[in-house]
DNA sequence: GATGAATGAGTTTTCATTCAT
DNA sequence: AATGAATGAAAACTCATTCAT
């Protein structure tokens, strides 16, 4: 069972591999689209049915609700868009590296993130609306987030701030303001002005510049 | 006519002045807590009025639809909160200034937002969920954002550039990562985690220091 | 107080001489407008008011109900319609002439309809179409065309037959066919198809042409 | 499938054979009845709702106005009113007969639009109160009429001109008096003294009578 | 007399969900 | 599994009427 980045192209797949029967994965994929059209309270499941070649009533075969059909998108979503955030692969011990590996690191971690966003921006937009609204998506994102993502920056910041490569702002702050840099980058590029020509590579190298010198002393 | 920077607070001075009747004032009083704890979509017009101790018809005798009700709540706020980012009683050649200038500007103008986006966190929310749903409001933003901040910024930041004092990235992409970092700001104090204790003088500094240095060589 | 046969332009007469405030008038003739043009049931008070330039209250100081406006605007038509069928100034004993007389006397009264029915023809609109449904007016309708109406056409209608100058078929039988084929002449005329041009004096010839002869042996 | 008279009838039909779920038959059924009644405007989607013993969701399902609903029940109507005016099943060249032809197509029309407005004289007051009103409806009734109706009528009109059989008044002209007399007949039979004892035979005859006598010279 | 804000009962319409087939 | 007709509760909105000013 391979794993793919995107997450509708997955759909597919697990659709072949009878993860998911077909008509689930036309499900899924109409309720994707039309939920980061009109946002999720606005969106009826009989649009959704439409758009899905499918009965209305098949819809509620497979999910109890249509709020579960929400979070049976998200989920997925959300763990592989955050808990990669350091993911795995990367060497264990790769902070305690010298800060041109940081910033390689950043680099590393932004590129990926962005073909993530690119392949699943219509996710990334319905996360953003609708986690406003629902406990069940704060609650997953918040663990996912302070368990996977927070101690590994933290781990970086302190070995940086310890070797004086930093300025000395709170954790938190400076966590902070790497998100909103790089979320500020995905969203503008992805769905403010998609339409508009970007230099991608180079746009990435003005955000880590942004932030690298952003946290220096 | 005094003019409050609280737009809550101006709708009960409004409805004393009579621009507004006093139930105009409780609808739009309620209408921005219920948007802005459950979004436009999920709330309900029968909620607002109950919430406003009104009858549902009084909230359609002023406005003609919900969608109505709020783009009435959101257009000022949008123009109250674009328009002074570069208020008229700044000096009109504030960027001839050296950079330490424009430093002291941008902390002025984060400030000054900062109160703002305090006074009025429901609104902020309300604006941020639903701009993406509204062309409407999508049109107003634009217009304001693209007439009056773009200008300026450019403006100054020409200024910054010729003079050497700033890398060289082009305008938008440095606008976007002034604007991510306050706006980081702003929904991480006043909307992910207002109920932290935050040191708001020094955090302002910090985000001050993050963009400066972010834009430098 | 002189008489009009536009019963609009009584309005403003009665307005004048105080029988009416000008308000009154208004709303009256706002309302015979909007009625004809929606219907009754699907015009609403407060579009009246908005069209005749008053207040929504305004409307009802003056008419308890909205049925009470369409009654005040529907009875003076009724009876200005219906009475003089056969006009009082009509000799007593008209129908004791000749043929040639009915004839004459029936063109008489097809003209003074048409030019009542032109001078008024929303008003005509508004009772055709709102006799069915108010049995207040069809009370009226009926005590005025039974009291006044039958019994000159059957009087004229027996004399007629007594000297063999018409078939033999029941009086309501040809009531009936006279008054189709003046209504239906008036409807076509002002109604149905108002924007052709019409050369109405031959039209009412042939209309006559049409009942006598259809009335002969 | 067979064709019937009566639409109402027909719907039954229709339900049993699967063009109609029953639940739609019902609220056909008392739709018709209620818009009868009380005219479209004044009728209330959960009064017919009520009278079908559906639920109110259950017109909209089908139809998605209340619009809709009216135009689904009077389409049909209109067409097998108006269509077989001169039907197909009629000689093609009927009218170049001798008038007792004429007189003879003329009762077999009269009989045939008798019975059908027998059997649906809830639709046609439906009909006559409401196609003032939609313009959706008098654009149908308008094509068929002129496609269909006119020109068969100003066929025969022509031919019997041409023999001098009749006076030589427009076809215009004459078409409307023919209509009149006819509707005026059906209108007062079934629609304004329904309850009278009516010797139908001898009406149908006597109207014929006037129509052929006052057409002619 | 005139106003127009306010009402609340009623209207059309939507929609997530159920269930017999 | 899949369908789609049916539901009923709730939504947005309308409107004749009242009443304080």
């Amino acid at each position: 069972m391979k794993e793919l980045e995107n997450i509708l192209e997955q759909l597919e797949q697990d659709a072949k591999e009878e993860d998911l029967t077909p008509k689930q994965a036309q499900i899924l994929q109409a309720a994707v689209e039309i939920f980061a059209e009109k946002g999720y309270a606005s969106s009826s499941t009989s649009e959704i049915a439409a758009r899905a070649n499918v009965a209305e009533g098949t819809i509620f075969r497979h999910y109890k609700t249509k709020k579960d059909l929400l979070i049976s998108i998200v989920t997925p979503f959300m763990t592989k868009f955050t808990l990669p955030f350091f993911a795995t692969h990367f060497a264990k011990n790769v902070f305690s590296q010298p800060p041109e590996e940081f910033e390689e690191l950043l680099r590393t971690l932004v590129k990926n993130r962005f073909h993530f966003a690119k392949e699943n921006s219509p996710l990334l937009r319905i996360v953003l609306q609708e986690i406003a609204f629902h406990p069940e998506l704060q609650e997953q994102f918040q663990g996912v987030f302070t368990k996977e993502v927070i101690p590994r920056f933290e781990e970086a910041l302190n070995e940086l701030k310890s070797k004086g490569k930093v300025v000395d702002f709170p954790n938190a702050s400076m966590i902070r303001m790497i998100m909103s840099s790089i979320i500020g980058f995905l969203v503008t590029r992805f769905i403010l002005v998609p339409e508009l020509e970007w230099d991608d590579e180079e746009e990435i190298d003005r955000t880590i510049h942004f932030i690298m010198h952003g946290l220096s002393k």
